[in-house]
DNA sequence: TTTCACAATGTTTGCGTAAACATATCAGGA
DNA sequence: TCCTGATATGTTTACGCAAACATTGTGAAA
C-alpha cells in the first residue's frame, strides 16, 4: 500500500488569476472554460453529459478538465439545483451484524449509482432527542433517508421526517406509510421451524427476540404458526434481548428440562449462548438437542458444533433500499414494501432426535 | 416508535414572495430576516453565535428562526466559506467487527462535533480504482478524511489524497507521513504471550494474521519479542486470513502435535475456529490446550468454551481520531500518532498446562 | 433566394450564506 | 460642545454552478 500527496496538476503556468489564493480551493467552471476558451455554461454542459456539444468542443473542454484537475462542485451544485445526490442513513447503532452488513451494501449501491453516504446517528433515544433528529435531518441536505434500526430502542421515541422527504426503513413493521424494505421474516422462522420438525421432533421451543422488536415478533409468529399448522401447541416463548448471554440464560433454563430436544433462537447469538447452556448442562448437540439460529454470522460456521441457521441476504436488503429509495426521489410513488427471501444453512447443529429408551422416560 | 411526516411552520401567511415554489427548498436567513425585522446579516451573525448582536435583537431573530423552522443551508455555507463541517470515512468494507466499532465511535464523535460523516467506499481494490478514489475526494467536499481498512486488501493499491487534506490513519503502519491512530498491537499481544507463559506454559504457539497486514505482524512480532524475552526460542508461524475457517485449518495442524499446549490466535474468529478444531480433535480446552485470541468480540464471552481474550477499545480509537482530525483541520500540526492500550481479559479457555505424566513423555 | 428550424454556444441571473465594507448610534473625554 | 472610538446593524458582493434566455451559425424547405 502507499498513500501519497498529489496537487492539482499545472496551475501555475501564469494564466491563473490569482496570485496564490488557490490553495485549497480546486479550479472552478470558470478556470477551464478560460482554459478551454469556451464559456463555463459549456463546461457545465460537458459536465453534465448534455447533448448539443461539438464533439470538438468537448474534447477541448474534457482534455481542459483534465488538466487543470477540475472536480465539481458538490456544494455549489446543491445550492443552485436543490439536489444533493446525498443519502442520509440514520441510525441509532452500528453495532449488530446485519446492521453493518447492510450498510455496506447500502454504501456500496448509493455510490454505484452516484450518490454519497452520510451517517446521521442519533443520540441516546432515552434523551427524547426527537427534534434533534428532525432538525439534523432538515440541516443534512439529503435527498432521502434509509432508516437502519434495531425497533427496539425506539418504543419511546417518536421520529419526524420532513414532508416529502422520500424514506426507507428496513424494519419488520409495515403499514408506517413509508415504504419498507426487509428479510422476509416470516418465511425464515418458518424454514427453521420446519426443518426441526422434519427431522422428526415433536415440539420446538423458541427463543425470542426482544418483544418491542418487530422482526423479533413475526419471527415468533410465525413459528407459532408452523407449529399449529402440524398440530403442536406451541410452549410458552421467553425473550431474550439478542445477546448470548441472555440466550445462555434462557437455554440454562430450557436445558434443565429433558423434553427439550430441539430449540429455534431467533438469531446466532443467542442461539451461540444456547449452546453454551447445553455444553455446561453436559446436553450434547445434537444428539440431544438440536439448535437452529437465524442471521448466519461470519462464524456461525465455526460455532462448536456449526450452527444451523437461517442465513439472511442484507446485501439484497441494502441494495434494494437504495434501489427502492432512488425511486422515489426519481418521482416515483408507486414503489412499495420489499421482502427478500431467506435460506436455511444446514449444519451440525441439528440432527433427528435421540429415540426414547422406553415410554416412561419420554413421558418423565 | 411513531413516524409522522411534519411541513414548515407558519410558511403561508402571505409574507412569501414566491406563489408556492417554496415546496422543497427550506426558509432561508432573507425569510427569517423578514420576519424578525433585520438584515439577513444579522441573522447570519446570530446562527453563528458572533457577539456584537443585542440581546433583544437576537432574542427576535431567534424567534422568527424557531416560527419558520430555519435551519441553516450547509451547501451554501459550504459554497461559501470554503469548509464543509463533513468528514470522510474512507473504506474497503464495513464487514469487521472492528472497523464497524470503530466507525459507530466515529459517527458518534464527529456528530457531537458538529460533523457530519459520508461514507467514501473504495471499489474493488483489484480493479486498480486508484484514481477513482482520488477523485472522489475531491469531489466529495470533505473537511478531511478517516482512512479505516483492513491493510492486507490494500497491497496493490495506491492511494493519493488531495494536498492539504487533513488525514487520520486507523492502522499500524506508521511513518506513512499521516497521522496514525490505533490500538496498541504490541502491548497487546504482549499482554497475551505473557499471560500464557505466567500460566506455566513452557511455549506459545501463534496464528498469524495475513502476512500482509500490519496489525497482524506487530502482533506476531511482539509475540516473538515477549518469547525471546523468556529465553524460548519462537516456533514457526502460521498465517491465516483472518477467518475462523483459516483458524480451523491452522488449528487441526496444531492440535495433531500433542506438545502444543498453549495458543495465541491474532484475532478472536480464528481462535475460534482453532477452538473448533481442538474440539474435534477431542482435545479439551483448556484442559489440553490453552487459546488467547484478539478483539474480544461482542459474543467472545459465550464461545465454548469462553474465550480469553485482548480486548480492543475502538471506541477510544474511533474518538481519538477525530479529535486528532479535528486539530489537524484547525490548523494544528503538531499532532502525531496515538496508540490506544488493549486489556486482557481473563475467561475459561486459558489454564495451566496438564502436568506431564512423566519426564520421557515431556521429551517426546 | 429567402425563410425557418434547430443545433451550438454565449450571457445573465440567482440559489443561501458570510466576508468585507459601510453606516448609524451612543458614551465618554477633551 | 465636538470629537473619538467602540458597538450594533445594514449593504454589497462573490462563492460555483446551471436554469433561463439570448445569440449566432448552419442546412434544408419553401
Amino acid at each position: 500500500m502507499t498513500l501519497s500527496h498529489s496537487s492539482f496538476p499545472d496551475l501555475g503556468d501564469g494564466t491563473a488569476t490569482s496570485h496564490h489564493a488557490r490553495t485549497t480551493r480546486g479550479p472552478s467552471m470558470a478556470d477551464v472554460a478560460r482554459e478551454a476558451g469556451v464559456s463555463s455554461q459549456t463546461v457545465s454542459r460537458v459536465a453534465n453529459g448534455l447533448s448539443n456539444v461539438e464533439e470538438s468542443t468537448k474534447k477541448r473542454v474534457l482534455d481542459a478538465m483534465a488538466k487543470l484537475g477540475y472536480r465539481p462542485n458538490r456544494a455549489a451544485r446543491a445550492l443552485k439545483s436543490g439536489r444533493f445526490k446525498s443519502i442520509g442513513v440514520i441510525m441509532f447503532t452500528l453495532s449488530t451484524f446485519g446492521n453493518m452488513r447492510t450498510l455496506d451494501a447500502i454504501a456500496t449501491a448509493a455510490s454505484r449509482a452516484g450518490y454519497s453516504v452520510t451517517l446521521i446517528p442519533l443520540t441516546d433515544p432515552t434523551t427524547g432527542k426527537v427534534s434533534g433528529a428532525y432538525h439534523q435531518l432538515r440541516e443534512q441536505q439529503v435527498d432521502g433517508v434509509v432508516i437502519i434500526f434495531e425497533a427496539h430502542l425506539l418504543d419511546h421515541t417518536d421520529i419526524e421526517l420532513p414532508e416529502d422527504l422520500p424514506a426507507v426503513i428496513i424494519d419488520s413493521n409495515t403499514g408506517s406509510g413509508y415504504s419498507v424494505v426487509d428479510t422476509d421474516q416470516q418465511q425464515g422462522a418458518r424454514l427453521a421451524t420446519q426443518h426441526l420438525l422434519d427431522l422428526g421432533h415433536h415440539q420446538v421451543w423458541h427463543i425470542g427476540g426482544p418483544a418491542s422488536s418487530f422482526s423479533a415478533l413475526h419471527r415468533a409468529e410465525s413459528w407459532k404458526q408452523t407449529l399449529e399448522q402440524a398440530g403442536i401447541t406451541p410452549p410458552v416463548v421467553t425473550h431474550g434481548d439478542w445477546s448470548a448471554e441472555s440466550g445462555y440464560q434462557i437455554g440454562i433454563q430450557l436445558g434443565k428440562n429433558t423434553q427439550v430436544s430441539a430449540i429455534f433462537a431467533a438469531n446466532d447469538q443467542m442461539a451461540l449462548g444456547a449452546m453454551r447452556a447445553m455444553h455446561e448442562l453436559g446436553r450434547s448437540i445434537p444428539e440431544d438437542v438440536s439448535i437452529v439460529g437465524f442471521d448466519d454470522l461470519e462464524e456461525s460456521a465455526s460455532f462448536w458444533p456449526p450452527l444451523t441457521t437461517i442465513r439472511q441476504d442484507f446485501n439484497t436488503v441494502g441494495r434494494l433500499s437504495i434501489e427502492n429509495l432512488l425511486k422515489q426521489i426519481a418521482g416515483n410513488t408507486s414503489v412499495r414494501d420489499v421482502s427478500v427471501p431467506t435460506e436455511l444453512m444446514v449444519r451440525k447443529s441439528t440432527a433427528a432426535p435421540r429415540p426414547p429408551k422406553n415410554a416412561a422416560e419420554c413421558k418423565e
